[in-house]
DNA sequence: TTGACAGCGCATCTGG
DNA sequence: CCAGATGCGG
DNA sequence: GTCAA
């Protein structure tokens, strides 16, 4: 959608409307900042400086100076920084008897196998259930809604076991399968699990995905199914049953509207500013806007494909030095080697729905997106990449030990994983999402001019509100506008053809005029076309104004 | 355990 | 005033 | 966040 004119160097880039972090997870991958700040202070890493990294300042040791008097220390310590924090020990304490609101197992009907509490262990994972509520039966009766198999029986163990020791003619109608580990899974996660996954399914016993085929297994097995079988490990039900039992409001609506209230009128109104705006430009000038078009073709980039891991093109070139020399498109590397254009990545989004893992990528999306409005460029990164490599994928990763094994999928994320297909949500996103710290946090980063060292100088503060920042703290200009334009710098510009891939945050257009040599000439109707929109009412504010003839971009909002 | 993960333009701040 | 450092954005 | 040194 952009469109790239690939004219030789001078070209100047108007940036229309700087856009915001995106809300949800239509977002469309864009870039990040380079902030280490956010690093360090967000991980509560210790005040270790960083000797070498002659280009960033350590955040943690960076006396601010408070305009209200004193001087801090800044030092995130909770929110954002808590949940960033490798504090991932997760500590299963022994509690007895919880709380009744987190009595996740209430109404349910455990009854164990081997059905006594002879075993140590399998007594404490019985008290444990217990106190989550759970009701212990030994008798199989209707009631049991799970029958808890300890792992080290199997399949055909336990229906010889049902049927020549117990006599059982009939299980429970509600009953279902799962393995040990089940109830202990429900309880780390504080909420019923699906019990249809693989991983709880007792050994031996058919699982979900080899259900169908009956074919396939032993006839004996087969056999011995025979009247309890099909209830078995079929455990259809099973999950959203339980859930039902304990009320869904579990079920996580971990995404907030994007307030669409967006001011369309005014693109309405105006019968096409764009159209305006490239008519303008036509006349202007004989600049080639169509011819642009043909002669980029030919020197289309590589394709689209090879979008996370590849990023290693290490090739890098020695040096950081710049050469004015006319190259192609950008560095001689990757140069665009991610997928940060919707284009790139198939907009459309056909990938997306029919990959197998979804509902893992979505979520994970939105942890990325997260990142990116708390302005953590490295995490941001991180999860894109692992986007990348799990929409490469194309059979559904379920565990932590599985999704390792793919490239940029690391532990951190590979346990994310496999909460997600256990629990399907993550509880991490919605911790982020509430606390309030972070909260303020997010409404500050997202003001245009606003990052993560100011923001969180703001947050800590004590600001909690815009008004407060319009009250007491000293704003830049962009930061003015920001705050004037917040609710529209934060929303995406819905245009036909951007909406064809996704949405937009914001429109760029690049000048190019053949034969020219410098920016100079552009940069003169850069001067006209923006005072032309400006006095035309279009466009709004500037933010960012070329300096100097030698280039570049102008930034505004319309 | 530690540093890289792109580099750059513009705005603002800091300090001489 | 200016130069360098820092913050921010895409 | 991941990865490599």
């Amino acid at each position: 959608m952009q469109r790239n004119h690939s004219a030789p160097q001078p070209s100047v880039s108007v940036s229309v409307k700087p856009n915001k972090p995106l809300t949800r997870k239509t977002s469309l991958l864009r870039y990040d900042t380079s902030t280490p700040p956010s690093e360090s202070s967000f991980t509560g890493k210790t005040p270790s400086v960083l000797p070498s990294s002659s280009q960033r300042p350590n955040p943690e040791r960076r006396v601010v100076s408070d305009p209200t008097g004193g001087s801090l220390v800044l030092k995130n310590s909770t929110g954002i920084a808590s949940m960033l924090q490798k504090n991932q020990k997760r500590k299963r304490e022994a509690i007895k008897l919880v709380p009744e609101d987190q009595q996740i197992f209430r109404g349910l009907d455990f009854f164990y196998l081997p059905a006594d509490d002879k075993n140590p262990k399998r007594k404490m994972r019985i008290t444990k259930a217990k106190e989550y509520g759970a009701k212990w039966t030994t008798e199989l009766e209707d009631d049991v809604t799970h029958i808890v198999v300890d792992n080290s029986l199997t399949y055909e163990h336990i229906m010889k076991y049902l049927k020549e020791t117990l006599k059982v003619q009939a299980l429970p109608k509600r009953a279902i399968f799962v393995n040990e580990d089940y109830p202990i899974d429900c309880i780390a996660f504080r909420r019923i699990l699906d019990a249809k996954q693989d991983k709880y399914a007792v050994k031996g016993a058919v699982t979900e995905s080899e259900e169908k085929p009956a074919s396939q297994r032993s006839p004996q097995a087969a056999q011995d199914e025979e009247d309890i079988s099909r209830r078995t490990p079929p455990r259809e039900d099973s999950a959203s049953q339980a859930r039902d039992v304990e009320g869904e409001e579990e079920t996580q609506e971990i995404s907030q509207n994007p307030s669409p209230a967006r001011n369309f009128q005014r693109e309405m109104g105006f019968n096409d500013p764009l159209a305006e705006m490239i008519e303008f430009v036509q006349t202007k000038k004989h600049l080639p806007l169509d011819d642009e078009e043909n002669e980029e073709r030919p020197s289309s980039r590589d394709s689209m494909q090879d979008p996370g891991d590849s990023d290693d093109s290490r090739e890098r070139s020695p040096s950081p030095v710049r050469k004015p020399s006319k190259k192609k498109h950008r560095g001689p590397k990757g140069s665009f080697n991610q997928n940060n254009f919707s284009c790139m990545t198939g907009g459309t989004g056909e990938t997306t729905s029919s990959n197998p893992n979804a509902r893992t990528i979505e979520i994970l999306q939105e942890m990325g997106d997260f990142y990116e409005q708390v302005k953590d460029q490295w995490r941001t990164r991180a999860y894109r990449m692992a986007i990348g490599t799990l929409k490469k994928t194309t059979n559904k990763i379920r565990t932590a030990e599985e999704a390792q094994e793919l490239p940029k999928i690391g532990k951190r994320i590979a346990d994310k994983i496999e909460e997600i297909v256990l629990t399907d949500g993550l509880r991490r996103l919605e911790f982020a999402k509430q606390d309030p710290t972070d909260r303020v946090l997010q409404k500050f980063l997202k003001i245009y001019g606003v990052g993560p060292s100011q923001g969180l100088r703001w947050a800590q503060q004590g600001h909690k509100t815009l008004e407060d920042l319009k009250a007491n703290v000293n704003l830049t200009a962009n930061q003015k506008i920001g705050i004037a334009h917040y609710d529209d710098f934060d929303t995406r510009i819905p245009r036909e053809e951007v909406t064809a891939l996704a949405s937009s945050g914001d429109i760029d257009f690049l000048i190019t005029k053949p034969s020219t040599t410098t920016t100079t000439p552009l940069l003169t109707f850069l001067d006209d076309l923006v005072r032309h929109l400006t006095s035309t009412g279009f466009l709004v504010a500037a933010l960012a104004v070329p300096r100097g003839d030698s280039s570049s971009k102008w930034h505004g909002a319309c």
